[in-house]
RNA sequence: GUGAUCGUAGCUCAAUUGGUCAGAGCGUCGGACUGUGGCUCCGAAGGCUGAGGGUUCAAGUCCCUUCGAUCACCCCA
């Protein structure tokens, strides 16, 4: 019996997983640049880490969530997101004794049950950040400036930076309210998702892409426009710190992010390559998330990037071409009486740091000749009967089919240098 | 969860209005060159046509179910 891979996931084959260590290995030191240290938290969680944080009436706890139980009968979920879990430890590994803020990134698989996609799969990868303990606007500015100054280093061209502010708990009860009464007022122009988003979550109205919501929500009272005068200084001085390192942005009153611990500063990249899952990035403070896990009132902020939609938009601006890969030495075996000896050779140039391979095959020469260019090696070297009694080889480069000939003796040094000069 | 399109060798695709043993290119392996790759030529392996059921003398082709893929809604990274 053969089996898939399970709906919405998929094998990341070497070429793909190859690009993605790309991708994660430029975030790593752009990160390390910014002063952000690297975390790994579970897989999964308490089901109540995100039921809690994310929200309960959010589409990603209502119906995406991959919830199970253990066998000793606890409730389960495989993440959804990174920061929950990233929030989850900070105050349970009492983080806040450490210097502040603590900066934090991860990289990994997240879960969420949705109909596959172009650009959405149920097993997704993210890479993310997380500033905890600042309500410094500049922070916020830092956390969007990494984001788009990590897309730039892989020559992302053509993105486009929404942000918006969503308030603090001084004007987002006062405001809620005010919209509320406006769409329970224009309820009948309203479909029927939205109907139900009155009460549950009428911030979402403005997400709807139908026109008669649209229209309605349009004319709505705008949070931006009620935000108290705390948080508007601080969404004028994230915008001033964006304007300052000419960083374009576009602010959006509409853009209201579909996790429910979002306070004041949101944001979000759209890339133009992604069809209809466009986001690339998105982000946005936390103020009151550390509290919400039993720490002290402690603001933070961060983003999430979806690995496989960037790996998609690096690969259409073509900015993977660069990615060199190949190995250095591939030994050719004469004749089956030479391997014992070739094999010494293959691990000291191994030792040596020189990547190596060897026929394992049976192949004749000529077909180890075929294999070593089917795969790329930069250089040949032959080991036969003849080469061992002259103690002389011929390294071939495989790309010009040039050829020299040197003392054994000299191989992992002259490989050394050819290998260490050239790359 | 809803809708549309689509499932034929590892990959990309063929197969007349349902009608002989389901084909090709690429890839893999081997050979032409008995110790030297890339080009060319030759050969081999590789398919219960996604799975299950039905209609028919006959199904890759038609119908139903199911699974999966793709795209959109939705949602978000």
């Amino acid at each position: 019996m053969r089996y898939n891979a399970p709906k919405g996931t998929t094998d990341i084959l070497p070429d793909t997983a190859r690009k993605w260590q790309y991708l994660e290995s430029k975030a790593a030191n752009m990160f390390k640049n910014y002063g952000y240290e690297p975390i790994i938290t579970p897989i999964f969680e308490h089901t109540e880490v995100f039921t809690r944080s994310i929200g309960i009436s959010t589409d990603i706890v209502q119906k995406e969530m991959y919830t199970f139980k253990d066998k000793a009968g606890r409730s389960l979920t495989l993440r959804p997101e990174g920061t929950a879990p990233v929030i989850r430890a900070y105050v349970n590994n009492n983080m806040q004794q450490l210097p502040q803020p603590v900066k934090l990134y991860y990289m990994g698989p997240m879960f969420r049950y949705e109909r596959p996609q172009a650009g959405r799969y149920r097993q997704f990868w993210q890479i993310g950040v997380e500033a905890i303990g600042s309500d410094d606007p500049a922070l916020d500015a830092e956390s969007i400036l990494l984001m788009i100054n990590y897309f730039k280093s892989l020559g992302l061209k053509g993105l486009t930076l929404y942000i918006n502010s969503m308030g603090c708990d001084k004007d987002r009860p006062k405001y809620m309210e005010l919209l509320r009464e406006y769409a329970e007022a224009n309820r009948k122009r309203l479909c029927k998702d939205c109907q139900k988003r009155i009460d549950l979550n009428p911030l979402r109205l403005f997400d709807c892409k139908d026109e008669s919501c649209q229209l309605v929500m349009k004319d709505a009272p705008k949070l931006l426009n009620y935000l108290e005068v705390d948080c508007r200084k601080h969404f004028n001085m994230v915008k001033r710190y964006l304007e300052m390192q000419k960083i374009e942005y576009i602010v959006k009153p509409e853009l209201v992010r579909g996790l429910d611990y979002y306070t004041k500063t949101t944001f979000e990249v759209i890339s133009p390559f992604l069809g209809a899952q466009n986001a690339i990035g998105g982000g946005g403070r936390y103020d009151k998330l550390v509290e919400e896990f039993g720490g002290s009132p402690t603001p933070g902020i961060g983003f999430a990037i979806g690995t496989e939609r960037l790996a998609i938009a690096v690969e259409k601006e073509g900015a993977f071409d660069s990615i060199e890969d190949r190995m250095d030495v591939f030994i050719a075996v004469a004749d089956q009486s030479a391997k014992p000896n070739a094999i010494d050779i293959l691990y000291a140039l191994r030792e040596a740091g020189i990547s190596a391979d060897i026929d394992y095959m049976g192949r004749s020469l000529k077909a180890q000749l075929k294999y070593a260019n089917r795969r790329g090696f930069k250089y040949t070297v032959f080991i036969g009967p003849e080469e061992l009694e002259k103690k002389r080889v011929a390294v071939r480069n495989m790309e010009t089919g040039e050829q020299i000939e040197i003392n054994i003796d000299e191989l992992i040094k002259v490989m050394r240098d050819i290998v260490m000069e050239r790359f």
